[in-house]
DNA sequence: TTTTGAGTTGTTCGA
DNA sequence: GTCGAACAACTCAAA
């Protein structure tokens, strides 16, 4: 029986297990899985270069397993509605099937969708749908511990969902050429780190699951030491959708111990970013805190120096070791090491006193893992400006960071200028021991702590009035 | 409704 | 070297 073909609209949902639309369209009909390239759309973020990187491989790797189930992936460039539209006209399918997103464009985009199209929308890239669950007044979590503790209540038992089984289908609408979006570097091949770090696509994120279920145990202990590889490194994966999160979760279940649950939390952690977001679409784009305006932050229009200072960062020349390694581990790879990017991070807003929106939009660029929610919620959190409360006056010491996770190792492979320097000597080379080649630090810890102290005292004296 | 307890990931200072 | 207090004081969630 060939009945009217169903559409399966795909963002970042690259994956056919567990994956509730291919699901549920594969027992409709004849399925035409759909990715539309919409970078162009109005209020949308485009995909940063690393991301583009990685969205070009997923595709890819996409592309090869449909076609392993006798099915194709359709590419099209353009507005998704538009697109979406004239492959169903094109083709007399009647759905459209897809997974929940929750940034305001797709948000945005779905709704122009559903009133052209039957549109029919599943959950799946989140532990749970993101705005289900309500405080005891009937309002939204703001704050990450309530919601992740109702959360873990919630939580449905279930059982992912095996790959579809999709019947063969005849006519086919065009399709794009992949490698003809260019979604790879054009100039220079700066992509060379980032392929020997990562292999894209749900068999590949299938391996990391299982490499990291062994070391589950330990994740506990080793997850904040930047020189071990402690982490699961889903974070790609789980972005692009690859690999879902309840996956993860039912296969931690099996793991004994405590490492194991502080890794549910951090899952528990992307929920809770989008049900930020879903609260408040613009969270990534400004300062939900009063106070933390343009003028708070040194204006590169008056300060000539913020543009020196910010090309440091991103280059990793701020002569803070662990800060230097963190951003070169971040050019090369596209990933950076979860306690090095609050360091990172918080030298960028506080050491620098440079907007964290600044902050945002080079991860944004460079990750691999660059996720809308996930990016602006972490670095409101450093910067202090956001829903959860971490004060403005906690100011990460980058030097005593690095002695306190052991970074020696992992400074020693990112900045090999110093190489040479001893354990006691590598996180604050003195003067004698700096190679000619790095840097003077770009500010003392005492300044930069007591100007970005100042900065907020005055910010604080202004509101009061 | 009011009150109370608590908040991912810290740092510095002085005893 | 280790320990506890101060930082500065706000907002949310739940009882």
């Amino acid at each position: 029986m060939q009945g009217n073909p169903v559409i399966v609209w795909l963002r970042r949902d690259l994956r056919l297990v567990d994956q509730a639309a291919f699901f549920a369209a594969a027992a409709r009909g004849p399925v035409i899985p759909v990715f539309v390239l919409d970078d162009e759309r109005a209020g949308a973020r485009k995909p940063g270069g690393a991301s583009r990187w990685w969205l070009h491989h997923s595709l890819e790797a996409l592309a090869a397993d449909l076609a392993r189930h006798n099915s194709r992936l359709i590419l099209r460039r353009g507005d998704c509605v538009e697109h979406l539209c004239q492959i169903a006209e094109e083709t007399g399918a009647h759905e459209v099937h897809a997974l929940r997103h929750y940034e305001p464009w797709w948000r945005d985009a779905t709704s122009a969708l559903a009133d052209k199209l039957d549109l029919v929308l599943h959950d799946g890239n989140y532990l749970l749908p993101p705005g289900s669950l309500t405080t005891a007044s009937g309002g939204a979590y703001k704050i990450y511990t309530p919601f992740a503790k109702a959360a873990r209540q919630h939580l449905p038992q279930r059982d992912p969902l095996p790959a579809p089984n999709l019947t063969p289908h005849e006519r086919w609408p065009a399709s794009d050429n992949l490698t003809a979006w260019g979604l790879r570097p054009a100039r220079s091949d700066w992509a060379s780190g980032l392929r020997e770090m990562w292999q894209a696509g749900s068999h590949a994120a299938q391996e990391r699951l299982a490499v990291f279920l062994h070391k589950a145990e330990a994740y506990e202990d080793q997850r904040n030491l930047p020189g071990v590889d402690g982490t699961s490194r889903l974070s790609p994966h789980l972005h692009w959708g690859e690999i879902s999160p309840g996956q993860v979760w039912a296969a931690l279940e099996r793991v004994r111990g405590c490492g194991a649950d502080t890794f549910r939390g951090e899952l528990l952690w992307r929920d809770y970013a989008q049900n930020v977001i879903l609260q408040f679409p613009d969270y990534s784009e400004a300062s939900y805190r009063d106070g933390f305006g343009s003028d708070f932050w040194r204006r590169p229009d008056l300060d000539g120096g913020v543009e020196t200072d910010l090309t440091a960062w991103q280059q990793g020349r701020t002569g803070y070791p662990i800060v230097d390694a963190g951003m070169r581990e971040l050019w090369h790879t596209g990933w950076m090491h979860n306690r090095v990017r609050m360091i990172t991070a918080s030298f960028l807003v506080k050491h620098l006193l440079i907007d964290w929106r600044v902050g945002e939009r080079w991860f944004w660029d460079t990750l691999v893992d660059a996720d809308y929610a996930n990016n602006g919620v972490n670095w409101q959190w450093v910067a202090g400006s956001g829903v959860d409360a971490n004060m403005f006056t906690r100011i990460m010491a980058p030097l005593s960071q690095s002695e306190k996770f052991d970074a020696a190792a992992y400074i020693r492979q990112w900045v090999p200028e110093l190489a040479n320097l001893d354990d006691a000597a590598i996180h604050d080379p003195p003067p004698l021991l700096r190679p000619s080649g790095y840097p003077d630090m770009l500010v003392s810890h005492r300044e930069g702590r007591e100007r970005a102290l100042q900065a907020y005292r005055a910010m604080k004296a202004d509101i009061c009035v």
